[in-house]
DNA sequence: TGCTATGTAGGAATCATTCCTGTCTAGCGA
DNA sequence: TCGCTAGACAGGAATGATTCCTACATAGCA
């Protein structure tokens, strides 16, 4: 999705983020992509446009979005880290070979539930799907080609 | 579940894993917890018995298991890689508060699947649920204690 | 029992992420 | 419009889980 400036700045402002030149290029980034980047996807990404841009500058902007609720972590085993602009309720769906996430939407998923006896008294806030395969393009392959580590 | 070196065996034979004392032990103290411990807890629980035991052995031992599928690796965020020796398909409740993981075992929640829509032509071949809440003693105090990160 | 492929221990290396610190700036109030 | 100050940024150092390297030890077959 394409954000310009006045999107980014009622978001921003709505979340009580203070906008800068760097959080304001960080968060376009990951917003106009699909493509659940790393932190250091979107720091190469960033820095194509701001070259000074610092490494520490996007890992603290991704956890302050994180924690503003303007961006959603997605981990995958234990690979790096990689990040979502789309906080709506999704799931996700990820290719064992390549490692590509694609998103899911599905009401259904999203209405899961476990029965109390199942919740032990938790408090229950949400929950997460997660699909794994291989996608077309790594289906030829991947009887000869072992999976990514985890 | 308690398991005897005669079980071990078996299973270790039966999943191509060559049987040692370090394996042993570390697949035993795996199978005998339901806390999803980390390497790291593994290392302290095993080292009481073993002393000699190196934190690679753990790991390695670990990533043997795991490419036989007696052992199953559970990530939580960005925290430490943990393991679960239960390989049969169950799914997690996550405490946000303390971390600690309690198994779910539903069927409805193993037989989940993607509409061909949402598939894009993936070969899905599994998928993981997660709830995450507080739990029972969480509660009480999950308004004033911030999460752990992540 | 001896041989050899494989496992183990210990230490060094890796690398994503976090911490520290001095400088800079967004955005409020005057 | 200007000055102030809390909060943000850049750069470098530190951290810490995990992996790599290598010499020695051992499981388990012949």
């Amino acid at each position: 999705m394409k954000l310009d400036l006045q999107d980014i700045e009622a978001r921003f402002r709505r979340h009580d983020v203070r906008l800068t030149r760097q959080r304001a290029a960080i968060y376009a980034a990951l917003v106009e992509t699909t493509s659940h980047p790393s932190a250091d996807d979107l720091y190469r990404i960033v820095t194509r446009q701001q070259p000074m841009m610092s490494r520490n500058t996007v890992y603290y902007t991704l956890s302050v979005l994180r924690n503003a609720g303007l961006v959603r972590e997605v981990n995958v085993g234990h690979d790096m880290a990689r990040y979502d602009g789309n906080v709506s309720m999704h799931h996700h769906l990820i290719c064992l070979g390549c490692g590509q996430i694609m998103d899911v939407m599905d009401e259904e998923l999203n209405r899961l539930h476990l029965s109390s006896g199942q919740a032990r008294g938790f408090d229950v806030l949400g929950h997460r799907v997660e699909f794994h395969g291989y996608c077309v393009s790594c289906q030829q392959v991947h009887r000869n080609v072992s999976p990514r580590r985890r």
